[in-house]
DNA sequence: GTCTATACGAAGATAGAC
DNA sequence: GTCTATCTTCGTATAGAC
């Protein structure tokens, strides 16, 4: 997320900010003209399309961050793949210990707009997809890998919400422990 | 979730349907008063909290009726155990493929609201435990059967996100493979 | 106990001045 | 291009009749 930039950028990040806290619904444009310091008319000037505009291009933008941290993840084997994958996104995870969460994830709730939930299969097919490669460039067969991606990224949505209902990063430390053992001990 | 009862439980009905489809933000006392076929004055006179008690009290219910259901799974071995609990919880997350969702992990969001996470926490818990406790009765160490337990109620709230995106069951189906196969090989 | 009617505020969206 | 002011709609919440 660029921490500098045009309106407009500023716009989306505090778009990303605001959907990981309160959900498509509960982000209003208040919050976002306030945070990113725009004035209300900015909003149509910048997304014509209105908030679910603002609201797809936000979701873009985190799963493309997101993306970019995954496809340079380090790890010569696949316990140092996952390993690293672990290390990269507790910090993310803990945030939804304090009213965080996914931005990607919240765009999916709704259910009636169904490009926005075009959006996030999309980003996190392309997470899989990344961490999949990285899995099958430390030694992991191709089919099993993407499998195991997947289910990486299942565990990490899913740690989002445990996490952030237990306010703690507990359930995320036993699912770490858990996958890694048991991938370790394969 | 009862057929049949009286206003109120009607009422927790519909708003439990509700939070799965739209959130807590997105749920609003107009669907659940027609959903539910009770008055407008119902709401106030049953839940003189408002909407933050109506909704707890939906998650609750929800959390109660899921965790009969994991205490009541069958299984002899580890690998039975999971394999129960995976085709249990197959046609909840199919739900999911179609825009329905976790009312449980869809009270987590907003954040502003300490109490919903408290409940929230409780249910995800009580998941945990009843099928940490099936883990342990099969023959998985106690320690390890908790560790387990959370890992796999991970994977099962990330399923619902991955599959509510995707409008497919297969993000959960490669995860319901890997990690059988992965207990397996143990 | 159940229902109708309504108050009050906040949301998204728009128009038009500068 | 940027900002101010405003419109309309829908939300929660309440009052009070039956």
């Amino acid at each position: 997320m660029t921490v500098v930039g045009g309106t407009r950028d500023r716009m989306v990040g505090a778009a990303v900010s605001a959907l990981q806290r309160h959900g498509v619904a509960g982000m209003s444009f208040t919050e976002v003209l306030r945070d990113s310091g725009a004035a209300r008319g900015a909003i149509y000037h910048h997304f014509p399309g209105g908030k679910a505009q603002l609201v797809a291009e936000a979701a873009a933008a985190n799963g493309a961050d997101v993306h970019a941290n995954l496809a340079g993840l380090p790890g010569a084997d696949p316990v140092a793949v996952i390993t690293a994958f672990l290390t990269a996104v507790r910090p993310v995870v803990d945030a939804s210990t304090r009213g965080g969460g996914c931005a990607v994830a919240a765009v999916t709730v709704g259910g009636e707009d169904e490009d926005l939930c075009a959006v996030a299969a999309a980003a996190f097919g392309s997470w899989s997809a990344a961490l999949g490669q990285r899995l099958a460039a430390a030694g992991v067969p191709e089919a099993e890998a993407a499998d195991l991606a997947t289910t990486l990224i299942a565990i990490l949505e899913g740690a989002h919400v445990l996490c952030r209902a237990a306010r703690s990063l507990d359930p995320f430390d036993r699912a770490a422990r858990t996958i890694t053992a048991l991938i370790a001990d394969r």
